[in-house]
DNA sequence: AACAATAGTGTGTGAATTACACTATGTCAA
DNA sequence: TTGACATAGTGTAATTCACACACTATTGTT
C-alpha cells in the first residue's frame, strides 16, 4: 500500500496507433479483460509505472498489449476530466502513433482479450472517452499530412510513388492531382529511387523509392 | 491520509502566460516561498485537486498565486520525467496563457513570495525543468503566430494597425514591411474599424480596430 | 509656416500552386 | 504475335500569392 498526505489521482496513457491497410486508415483497439469496460474496445494503454518516463510507458504499454513496436510516436494531449474513470480520477496522457503497413502484425498479450485494426468508419463503441481522444487523433494526422513528412511513417521500405499517393488521399479523403503531387513530393528531396521496379499485374511496373531518413519526420513549408 | 494498491504520482499543472510590454514579450514568474527551490523563480502552478479539470485548476493556479484571470489557455505539453522533482513523482501539464497588455495588474499570494513580469532575455535560472517548458511555449507562439490569429489575445479592446504589427515584429524578432502587413491582416477580416481615432503626440492619429471575435484563435492560411 | 513624427496607400515582379491530357510499358488473352 | 488493358510516367500554361519598394497625408509643435 501506498500513502500519500495529499490524495492522488492515477495516471495512465493510452495510444492511438493508425496505420494504412486496403486503402483504408485503421485503428488498433484492444478488447479490454478487466473492468471497468470489461469485454469494451479501448485504446491499448495503462498505469505509467512510478519510475519510467511517459513516452517509456505508453510504448512499453503498446508492446505489452500488442506487440507492436518500432512505432512514430508523438505525445497528443493529455486528458484529466474527474469523471472520465468510474473508478477513480485518472488522468492519461494520450499518444499518437502509425506503423508502417508491413509492420502490423498483432497479438494480444496480457489485459487484452482480442486486438484488432478497425476501419475509420467501422468504429465500435470505446471505454472511457477515448471516442473523443481517435478523434483528435485523427485531425492531429489530417493537419500533420500537410506540413509535416509524416505520412513517411505509414511506408513499407520500398514503396511507388502511386502508393504513397493513395496514402495522401485515404487520409485527406480527397483526390490529389498525379502530377502535381509527383512534382511536389520529389521537389521535397525526402525519399529517393530504389532503383529497383515492382510489377503487379498487367500493365507498366513502377520504380520503387525509399525514404532518406526514415525515422525523421519533419515540419515542411 | 490517502492510500492506494499502487503508486501514484502527483499531478500539477504549470502555466506559462506571456503578454507584451514595452515592446517586448514578458513572461510571468513567480517566487517560491516553500521548498523544493524555495527562494527560485519558476512559473506559477501547483496541485491538481482530486475533482478538477485540468484546464481549471491551470486557471485556479493562476489567480490564486498571481490574481491574473481572463486569459487564453491552451495545453501545451506533459512533462513527467520520473526525476523532475526531487520530492517524488511529480508529472505536470503545462499550459500556455496569453494576456492582453491592458489586464495585466498582477500580485503576490498564497505560494508566491514575489511575482513579476520578465522579458525574455531576462529569464533567471529557473525551478524544475521550467526553462524547458518556457522554451517549447516560446516556440509554440511563434509558430502560432503564422497559421492562426492569436497574436490578437495580446491586443486590448482597441488598438492601431501599428500596435499590432509592433506585436508581430516582437514576436518573431524581424521586421515586417508595413504595407504588406496591412493589406494580410485586413485581408483576414478578423478585425474591424471601431469608426474611433487615436491621437497620440505631434503626428497623424491613427484608425482604432477591434477583434470581431475577441476570443476566438483560427486557423489560417 | 516650416518641421517632425507617425499614419496610410498601390504597383510590379517572381515564385508557388493549380489545372489539365496524353504517351509509355508491361501482362495477359485471343 | 498482336492487340487490349491497366497503371506508370510526364510538361506547360494560367492563376494566385508573397514580396519588394517610396511617397503622400495629417497632426502637433516651435
Amino acid at each position: 500500500m501506498y500513502t500519500y498526505e495529499y490524495p492522488h489521482p492515477a495516471v495512465t496513457t493510452d495510444i492511438v496507433i493508425f496505420t494504412l491497410r486496403d486503402q483504408q486508415l485503421k485503428l488498433l483497439l484492444i478488447k479490454r479483460r478487466c473492468e471497468p469496460f470489461k469485454g469494451s474496445w479501448a485504446l491499448p494503454g495503462g498505469f505509467v509505472h512510478l519510475n519510467e518516463a511517459l513516452e517509456i510507458a505508453a510504448k512499453r504499454e503498446l508492446e505489452e498489449e500488442t506487440g507492436v513496436t518500432d512505432v512514430y510516436l508523438e505525445q497528443l494531449f493529455t486528458y484529466g476530466n474527474p469523471d472520465r474513470d468510474p473508478r477513480e480520477r485518472v488522468i492519461t496522457v494520450a499518444y499518437f502513433a502509425l506503423i508502417a503497413s508491413d509492420k502490423i502484425e498483432v497479438r494480444a498479450a496480457t489485459d487484452a482479450e482480442a486486438v484488432g485494426w478497425f476501419a475509420m468508419d467501422e468504429i465500435p463503441n470505446l471505454a472511457f472517452d477515448h471516442q473523443t481522444i481517435v478523434e483528435t487523433a485523427r485531425q492531429r494526422l489530417s493537419a500533420k499530412l500537410d506540413y509535416s513528412t509524416i505520412a513517411f511513417q505509414f511506408m513499407p521500405e520500398q514503396f511507388t510513388l502511386s502508393a504513397l499517393q493513395d496514402v495522401y488521399e485515404t487520409i485527406l479523403q480527397a483526390e490529389v492531382d498525379k502530377r502535381n503531387f509527383r512534382k511536389w513530393v520529389l521537389a521535397l528531396e525526402r525519399i529517393e529511387e530504389t532503383g529497383e521496379m515492382q510489377s503487379s499485374g498487367a500493365h507498366r511496373p513502377a520504380k520503387l523509392y525509399r525514404v532518406k531518413e526514415p525515422g525523421k519526420v519533419e515540419i515542411i513549408k
